[in-house]
DNA sequence: TTGTAAGCGTTATCAT
DNA sequence: ATGATAACGCTTACAA
């Protein structure tokens, strides 16, 4: 049923069907009781614009692609939740994409691409991974990061880590251990520097072996407080760069019988809803990405709309002191 | 970059370019050396065909929706991960909406369909949710549901129920509990079914003060074992019909002083990544959801292709033992 | 094997 | 205030 249909029920032109439904201001000059009967018609016939034809002619699709490596972290799901959320609101369709690898990634935005999406979402190691050129046109909005090239929306990870810091130092911890991703991650890298600068000025810098890198998993969490254990002289406290890698760290210690904060204290980054599924519960810092996904968003959408692009300034983050911080066993 | 661009790169007809890109038999019929001259202009140009101006024509936009009525639900976030994957190595776009509520999950709808989609995943509820006639014409293909209307893929509920019941009967569990989710959910209803049905047969049917519907969340888990403990005559073993559900008893029950498995057998339904994330670990039903996305989006474009509805055999379903059950107090 | 031309359902320009 | 009509970029008879 197209607005052909719908005119001749109505006894208007197709113009006019087009007009009533144009959303904008341009409906406004048709007459009440020609609308009146365009409404009506459309009703009984249940017509629906044709989106991709008005796509096609305007140029225009009112739909935006997300592209993340993977949504089995929270953090991204979130993300992908609050942008959905506001971006339906408006009357964008999301296009998803989950590309945990470079070719993946590739096909995924070729294909948004042909889709003529009219923005895209992305975290920054997926844009590594694409030709810029195959971007040319549509705005881009970085999830969580932002660069000269690209604006984005990020929660302040830097002051994540320094805040950790702090609440550790405070904690009397002197020997600090950092448990951080394997793969290039900005947003892990700020929080890094964070924790790291503040140790730095309190004389206290973690010893090469106590910061590792690992798959930022569960797994790798689990791997690397492991390999922490098994030294000689452990860390009192690890910072782990994600929540994830901070409750596989907890496994480990619960496994290993190392009393959670009694014997080791931990701290995640982030606050996902499985942090206060473990026992003890897990100290963290929020880093809220569903406000990160809806604010992306919301930038996206200000691009689309032809504004200027705009330097967002870091969300601000907060420590969520729980169960897995303590001092350390000599200060006790 | 239109095709017209590349043509008259080319040298040849804008159809010839059309030919040269129709992905399917039309593009044979096109002579070689054409053929790599267009490919040639194409490459030089970047030009990628427009899916928009070739959805308008064909009827077809190569893209699917899914529906789902949340993602914070790692089995529909699996279920979405899965369909996602193979749904993009055919080539098809993704439109997702997270709609929790009835209305929201009727505006999903609306504008799934006037992006033409052409098939729709949906979960069973969010399905109920919408005017039938606002889905004439895409194919439907139900998550983790089917019914006699709508084909879908699912696991077999039933089947979990069946063997999580014989499980708690061989351990020796007499006094069993049930936590069901408060809304209608086809899956967890079959699940119970199941559960009963075993039980009833043994002669040790639940009473009725120990089957509580409570939200499919970990603080309806939460509350449904508070309750349960509160109990003067607690259940020695309770089952869940969710994961989410489960952790949050288990939860409970930490929190309580009340030792899992030795004083309390707890079993979930799903086996999501957190069941290993606590400690001890969960015991429950592999639901198998990355295959049950993966399968819905295949029976899904089957139907999109023109094939006739047929109804899939459920998928079978695993008991996974771990460390949240195991014989009740009495028997040791 | 290749080109011409008629749409697909809409918006947008220009008349009326 | 409303109606013709020309795009939008592509596919697809049909013609050459």
């Amino acid at each position: 049923v197209t607005s052909h249909d719908v005119a001749k029920l109505a006894g208007v032109s197709q113009t006019t069907v087009s007009l009533v439904f144009s959303g904008s201001a341009a409906g406004t000059r048709v007459g009440p009781a020609t609308r009146a009967r365009v409404l009506d018609a459309a009703r009984t016939l249940g017509y629906e614009p044709n989106a991709v034809a008005r796509a096609l002619v305007q140029g225009r699709s009112r739909s935006v692609g997300i592209a993340v490596p993977t949504l089995r972290d929270p953090f991204f799901l979130d993300v992908v939740s609050g942008a959905q959320r506001v971006l339906r609101a408006e009357g964008y369709a999301v296009l998803l994409a989950e590309a945990d690898e470079s070719a993946s990634m590739t096909s995924a935005i070729a294909l948004f691409r042909a889709r003529q999406i009219d923005g895209l979402l992305i975290d920054p190691v997926g844009l590594s991974a694409v030709d810029p050129s195959a971007l040319q046109g549509a705005p881009v909005v970085l999830i969580d990061d932002q660069s000269d090239r690209w604006p984005g929306v990020r929660a302040d990870a830097e002051r994540a880590g320094r805040i950790v810091a702090e609440h550790l130092l405070a904690l009397g911890h002197r020997r600090l251990g950092f448990l951080g991703p394997l793969t290039e991650m900005p947003s892990a890298a700020r929080c890094e520097r964070g924790f790291a600068r503040v140790l730095r000025e309190a004389g206290v810098a973690p010893r090469s072996a106590h910061v590792r890198r690992v798959p930022a998993t569960v797994e790798g969490g689990k791997a690397g407080m492991q390999a922490l254990l098994a030294l000689a002289e452990r860390p009192t406290a690890v910072f782990c760069a994600n929540d994830l890698i901070a409750l596989g760290a907890l496994k480990s210690c619960v496994r290993a019988h190392v009393h959670v904060p009694d014997e080791m204290s931990i701290v995640g980054c982030g606050d996902i809803e499985s942090a206060t599924l473990v026992t003890p519960e897990l100290t963290t810092v929020n880093l809220r990405p569903l406000e990160v996904g809806a604010r992306a968003a919301r930038l996206l959408l200000e691009l689309v709309d032809g504004a200027p692009p705009r330097a967002m300034k870091p969300l601000p983050v907060e420590l969520v002191v729980r169960g897995t911080t303590a001092p350390p066993p000599v200060c006790r």
